[in-house]
DNA sequence: TAGCCTTTCTAAACCGGTTCAGGTTTGGTC
DNA sequence: GACCAAACCTGAACCGGTTTAGAAAGGCTA
């Protein structure tokens, strides 16, 4: 039973410093704060905050004398003390609504995060994470985030059509970025990765080595990006003059995508090519096909989305569209921290995320 | 360039509330603060306090009522305040130090983190998180994590040998909860899924099934975790009268788990079956067995350790150890909270991850 | 030399809670 | 009725910054 003694200073807040400036014995290292500095440089604490916030109406030298001996003490303005001064947390927050199943299998996050984080901590700032099981918690947590302060701005992923967190955020005040566009009309900047592109290209690759039975495993259509690379799927067969394909929708996990496959392969005149609306189920169909002696890519060509690390090692290596959720995660951090810098910000759009051209896809013998 | 304009009260922290009780115009929701709540129950700030924080010396019916003001305006302490006061910062803190790619591929997190915050949530407290490259950038933002009072107290995960955060928070004062019990003397509680048996037991499946070549792929032997899991393979082996098994060692990574089984089924007289020390390497060893043209499970037995939800939908599917990566969330987040309540907490022996038998193994043919 | 800006700086209010020393009641005991 | 302790409550200090009103000093103009 591991007993947490809490260190020195942290012990007590209230505790008095025992006696007046008692012997300067080397036990409470005193703790240093803005009176302390302001005592030593002969100014006023009003003074060290414009001298470190650089604000006018300090004369230089004594500008540079403050910070030098606040440099001198080692003061770090407490982000406390500071934080309930000006309403701000210095933070930022990401909620992510998804079952952790889905969430398990999905690269998207850890990637993003990382991006993320490399922006913010140079910076100083924190990434405050949520994991919520369903949309009612999700609202709700955005809710008491800003309540608490515990943010001064959020990522706001997986966008659904009409999707209700842009009006609660709207009205809350908080400012946010989005994660590629939504349907409707948004305060927000969108930092965008087309995935259109890359599924038309997809979709285009394949009927270049001669499919004509594609079908597309989506993902849910409530989610925006589910449902526009669905669209865009549809819309590549009928650019390429072919009929109308099979789509399944599902809800992005292994499990669906599994089934998806299933009920595609064993149909009278199955696809030759699948075009999957992420990696996850994509190798999820290699599985299935492999279990219905389905040969991959003999007998079926198949595509992914994502480009996931295993996409590279699994057996035949996956076709796929390759987006780069670091670099959205960085660009995401940018812009959502000039938008709390500026009051504003652009709209960014990414390099479309293109196609990677692997073994999972061979001309058709359908 | 989309403008966000700051919501009401949010908006100018000092901005004089214009006159005096001016018109009570609905303009500016006036901020529900200690003070209103006290003027309008008619006690003095403390007393409210007390009431709130449920502190003896505050009669029960002024109690009640103080609370029922509370209720009636809809006051909620600000956290910020509150931080300020306490120098508490009512948030957990957790860092991940990880190459990204090896991050992106590996969903302990993501579901360990859905464990912890259904436990935070409930409590009022957040997750703050950071995703750092290496070794020295984590202990740089340990310690400023704490310099900046972000967080109340850690979760350590990946231990290492001789682990240097164990001294640096202890040093530091800040409460933490180890992953697994480290190698070396520790002032934190550990919360522990024994990985000992699991990997055991699929040495002893594999033995059953008339394997006597058996390696294993092991993760990074820096990582403790990595270390105990290859040592439980060769003590497995040898419990069985087997000779030493071949042990290549890896980063975890799927790349890393490819190149290993490569190695390992290029020889002159390749295993019969491979131990993983995860999924992600396990399914990747899958993808490279079959680019060998060696099948899985007639020509080699292999088994992952994780159980990620891929395991169930490749082909074949994957014999495995099931650890429960929610379930230690919760456990590692309330034994957590306990510390920082009670100032000490008990170890947590989580039921051993456990065997779960699928397609991936068979009787050798060897 | 008075009058008026500017620049530099200080003092004090403020953010919104927590906590502590001490003041009033209340009730019980002898 | 005096004394005392316990219960309840208030006022003020405190956490450590930011911000504003205005004082002090210096420079310029008329």
């Amino acid at each position: 039973m591991p007993v947490i003694i809490p260190a020195g200073t942290t012990a007590n807040p209230r505790a008095k410093t025992s006696g007046k400036s008692s012997a300067k014995s080397a036990a409470n290292p005193p703790k240093v704060t803005i009176e302390v500095v302001a005592k030593r440089a002969g100014v006023s604490k009003g003074l060290v905050s414009f001298a470190l916030n650089n604000r006018p109406g300090v004369a230089p030298e004594t500008r540079v004398r403050i910070l030098q001996v606040a440099k001198e003490l080692g003061w770090k303005p407490s982000l406390r003390a500071r934080s309930l001064s000006t309403q701000r947390s210095y933070a930022l927050g990401l909620v992510i609504a998804r079952n952790p199943d889905v969430l398990a299998s999905d690269p998207f996050f850890p990637s993003f995060i990382a991006g993320v984080e490399s922006i913010l901590a140079p910076e100083g700032r924190a990434l405050v994470l949520s994991v919520v099981p369903d949309e009612e918690t999700e609202l709700r947590t955005y809710r008491s985030l800003v309540a608490d302060g515990r943010v001064d701005g959020v990522f706001l992923s997986d966008l659904r059509h009409g999707d209700p967190r842009i009006p609660l955020l709207a009205g809350l005040g908080l400012p946010a970025v989005t994660l590629g566009r939504p349907d409707g009309p948004s305060p927000f900047p969108a930092v965008t990765v087309d995935d259109t592109p890359g599924v038309m290209a997809s979709v285009a690759h394949l009927v270049a080595l001669g499919h004509r039975r594609i079908a597309h495993v989506a993902g849910s259509s409530t989610l925006l990006h589910g449902s526009r690379r669905s669209g865009a799927f549809t819309s590549a067969l009928r650019e390429a003059g072919l009929p109308e394909g099979q789509t399944v929708e599902t809800d992005f996990s292994v499990a669906a995508g599994s089934d998806a496959t299933r009920r595609l392969l064993t149909q009278d005149t199955p696809p030759t090519a699948i075009v999957y609306a992420n990696d996850p189920m994509a190798i999820a169909g290699l599985g299935m096909a492999h279990e219905l002696g389905v040969r991959v890519p003999d007998d079926l060509s198949i595509t992914g989305y994502d480009d996931i690390d295993f996409c590279r090692y699994v057996y035949p290596p996956l076709t796929t569209v390759s987006a780069a959720p670091m670099v959205w995660g960085r660009a995401a951090a940018s812009t959502l921290l000039a938008l709390m810098e500026n009051g504003s910000a652009n709209d960014v759009d990414l390099p479309a995320a293109r196609l990677v051209i692997r073994g999972s896809t061979a001309p058709s013998r359908g």
